[in-house]
DNA sequence: ACAGGATTGCTATGAAGCATAACAAACGTG
DNA sequence: CACGTTTGTTATGCTTCATAGCAATCCTGT
């Protein structure tokens, strides 16, 4: 079949994402998390007495969006809050939280290194820098 | 704020890929179409007689899901459906969907090269290729 | 020719991500 | 201390994607 998408980076940007996305939530689904989870647990641990807002700025997640993730993962036991002010609240690992970390670290390693592994070694240097430019780069109307 | 995930580039690929995705849809709503109606509308130009089964095997998107994406693009005038077999439709772009299509290519075109014109020029040759490898590359088992 | 398995199109349904609007409470600043 | 901002939250809707099941039709091997 004729397929003039190949040769769109958008395209192959969002195949490539969908298809990641999808292996590693079936990897992370064995310890009980998702993507997501993963991702807040992370940075809750490099940054102590974060807020949900905080957080929700990093990931690009809305507010109100934020709320059931962090409510999830407290149910679970595995972060804590802790009122800052009458207000807000920090978050923080709890000692199960800091395990299950450990073991989403150990998964998302091994995975990153077999997505690595999958680009020719000629390309593969480039992979990172260039997607970080894609979504971290000055905006469109600069250029 | 520390951001471990920054050097991921699972991660990097995921936010990419969405800040990506977002302003694509931003800029194709201007002609009543998102992204996915365009990848169909793409590989219905490119393959005629193609039915919708095939189009989800090429686009990774399920047989039940192709129906509400291939009867809006119908129902909007875009496409026919024409019998092939007492079981199968091919589906063929109208008049209208031709023209609709003309836009959709030039709104995309402009798009990929200021998706491009954003990697700097050290690692843009490396993109579309490494992006492939991702996801048509051999499976996980073959490594 | 025909039986069995595969394919097609479809309905129904649920999970997940993401968006907006609205609200009360608390904060911070001029 | 009044006013604009921030936080956390509820409610809601849309989009994407997955599964299960079904009837009709097809293709293949015997």
């Amino acid at each position: 079949m004729k397929d003039p998408l190949v040769s769109l980076p958008g395209y192959a940007l969002r195949r490539a994402a969908s298809a990641m996305i999808a292996e590693l939530g079936e990897r992370l689904v064995e310890i009980g998390l998702r993507h997501t989870d993963v991702s807040i647990l992370i940075l809750i641990e490099a940054n102590a007495r974060i807020t949900a807002s905080a957080l929700g700025r990093a990931l690009d997640i809305k507010r109100a969006n934020m709320v059931p993730l962090v409510g999830r993962l407290e149910a679970g036991g595995l972060i804590e809050r802790r009122p800052i002010d009458g207000k807000s609240h920090s978050l923080e690992l709890t000692a199960r939280g800091r395990t299950r970390l450990a073991e989403a670290w150990a998964i998302i390693e091994q995975f990153e290194a077999e997505l690595l592994a999958r680009v020719p070694a000629a390309h593969r240097d480039h992979l990172l820098p260039a997607l970080n430019a894609l979504w971290q780069g000055p905006p469109p109307t600069l250029g």
